[in-house]
DNA sequence: TTTTACTTTTAGAATGATTCTAATATTTTA
DNA sequence: TAAAATATTAGAATCATTCTAAAAGTAAAA
């Protein structure tokens, strides 16, 4: 269960605490967002929170393992899932299935929007849900209330 | 391997043939439409055939073996994993992937064509492509060959 | 017809992503 | 500090699908 809490919360961090300060958010920035979504920052979940949110593409599971074991030296399968469970729940990410795809990909971005799957690469590129119109025309009896659609091709030069 | 071959090729299908008389194509046109995809018609080719072509509406492997375990008593579910291989394969039948389902459905259209998920049945009906106008403004380097699209809804009455 | 080659079917093992279980470790609260 | 709550973990379980290797069926060759 994830819990907010009132007090302070300091964690044995200082041994990885600056290995991202090049690119995304830093650890406190991360550990305040983890917070104000409820979520108690434990080591593990700041540093997949940073992953996902900061320097991660539309990573699938095992790609967030292998980075977490490599910037954490030991981390269980089992966290990462359950971690990506309560970041869901919480609100942090989503989680996208394709049909090209068996594996989940977790995404940082919240809003309604759709992919664009680079064949070549196999790489998500995000679509606006503002660049698209689907006009449909049905019997009316069927009433749309969502849609998912993904775009495949290839990216020139 | 599917191989065409020349002579008539009799089976012992008298047990079951006329099973499904009643709806769909006859064995006999089952048999026909086997042949003149290069499939050789076994009988457990023909009555999965019959269930894919004439009965079945987007099944899952699971129905489709379930059926078939009734019609033909005994019948092995890598033998059904298989056929649907082969007449993939041959273009009798396309298979879909779906992110609210993880199993594959079978479907015996062949043109391409979309799908509406009744979210209270779990049901799909089929939405022809012309009933479809997609806009997309993405910058001139994408270049979209293909999309997938899945509307999710309620039936009304 | 017998032999040989090929094709199809089959049971059960393997795979792989994800979830579950149940024990241990850590943190918070009393 | 003690007790309760929460988080992490290793490994087992799940489940759709694929693979393996043997048995059965069918066709063509001799
Ligand atoms: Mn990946
Ligand atoms: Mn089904
Ligand atoms: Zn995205
Ligand atoms: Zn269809």
């Amino acid at each position: 269960m994830v819990k907010k809490t009132k007090s302070g919360f300091k964690k044995n961090t200082d041994s990885v605490s600056n290995a991202f300060s090049r690119s995304g958010m830093s650890m406190q920035e991360v550990e305040s967002k983890l917070v104000d979504h409820g979520i108690q920052p434990s080591l593990q979940r700041i540093k997949l929170a940073q992953y996902l949110l900061g320097k991660a593409d539309h990573p699938t599971a095992e790609q967030i393992y292998t980075w977490a074991q490599k910037e954490l030296g030991k981390i269980s399968l089992a966290t990462v899932y359950n971690t990506l469970s309560t970041f869901i729940e919480c609100g942090l990410i989503q989680e996208f299935k394709f049909p090209h795809l068996d594996q989940v990909i977790y995404d940082c971005r919240m809003d309604h929007h759709f992919h664009f799957v680079d064949t070549k690469s196999q790489r998500l590129h995000d679509v606006d849900s503002g660049s698209l119109r689907v006009q449909l025309k049905l019997p009316k009896k069927f009433l749309v209330e969502k849609f998912d659609i993904v775009f495949k091709g290839v990216i020139e030069d």
